[in-house]
DNA sequence: CCAACTGTGTGACCTACATCACATTCAAAA
DNA sequence: TTTTGAATGTGATGTAGGTCACACAGTTGG
């Protein structure tokens, strides 16, 4: 099992920890597999950890009340997911979380990053350049929105994270960019 | 000059400093006055700095090649505002900020703000809290961005921040929610 | 006081994209 | 192998909202 290396790197990236800061670290984070398909977070759950991808891809998204579903994020390898609003208010889930393939996740409860960052200063930096930088994409992302069209997002997603397109149906990436399906399809068949 | 007084009450807010420590974060903190339509980061700038209003109203806002305005953010009273995505990746300026209103400001650099963060660990906390607020309503923009139309948003928008109706001309709410002014206009009186 | 500008309303038209309906392909399950 | 069901393609049609054009405030400054 190379989690442990994964993390490790993916920390090691941001701040330094010692060798013994980092396992204690990772003592607290729980190892978990999902097959393809499956929820890890459902709408209305509590809500108590945030994921950490090893391997296999997830999505995070909403399901409105005409039951449409708008993709927030993909979550790939290294990348974290949660509901957020949920986790942070200790509220119900609004957003899901599921497996688009089988996937290996490590699970970090809130209440131990919070003890985590409050013991260890380096911790905390971590986890604030994380959200700092999830903050920003969100940003330009709300500005691809309202600045460009479909084709446009499509191209710009694509040119981004080309690994989507061979993992990811269709019909996801439509609803992460915010078309329907049929538009997507018409846009790239031309 | 009360600039402490309100910083104090913002932190305090999310964390606990000592008279000594708030002192001494507040010291790097510098005031600035700012009239009505100043800009105080135009696209191309360096920037370095985040701004802490005090008083007035800024706006955050990206002009496409068409030379339409797209606002990322209204900055009212304790609300911070900068380029963000400039100011962590020390790239030039792609938003703009400016004031809506006559304005006072505490600028802080981003040098002074890693200083303060490593130095002390409560302040880096604050930060990370900060931006995790940003970050979760910056998603919820996203979904109703995606998910609700026009008049959706508009009255999302006026239940959210009263206050905006009477400060912020029409046509400034309309590049916020990404619709022309003409169609906010005939939105709202029907 | 008038000029100039900035903000707002309203009509006529246009377009990107949604929706619905159905056909087709492909993969999993039985 | 056959069956079932996802995922995709494609046509016909509807609509929210964009764009352009112009009229009419309300404010600011000379």
């Amino acid at each position: 099992m190379d989690a442990k290396r994964i993390l490790k790197e993916h920390i090691a990236k941001i701040v330094s920890l010692t060798g013994e800061q980092f396992d204690y670290v990772f003592s607290h984070f729980k190892p978990q597999s999902y097959k393809k398909g499956q929820t890890i977070i459902g709408e209305g759950d509590k809500v108590d950890c945030e994921y950490f991808v090893l391997e296999g891809c997830l999505k995070s998204f909403y399901i409105n009340d005409e039951v449409k579903m708008f993709i927030l994020q993909f979550a790939m390898p290294t990348w974290w997911a949660s509901d957020y609003n949920a986790l942070y208010n200790g509220t119900k889930a609004t957003i899901n979380v599921d497996c688009i393939t089988d996937s290996q996740v490590l699970c970090l409860s809130s209440a131990d990053r919070e003890k985590l960052c409050s013991e260890i200063h380096a911790v905390e930096h971590f986890f604030r350049w994380r959200t700092n930088k999830g903050y920003i994409a969100s940003q330009k992302r709300l500005l691809s929105l309202m600045n460009n069209d479909a084709r446009h997002r499509y191209e710009e997603l694509m040119a981004l994270y080309p690994a989507l397109y061979n993992i990811v149906p269709k019909q996801l990436i439509a609803a992460y960019l915010g078309v329907s399906r049929e538009t997507l399809s018409r846009l790239y068949n031309s």
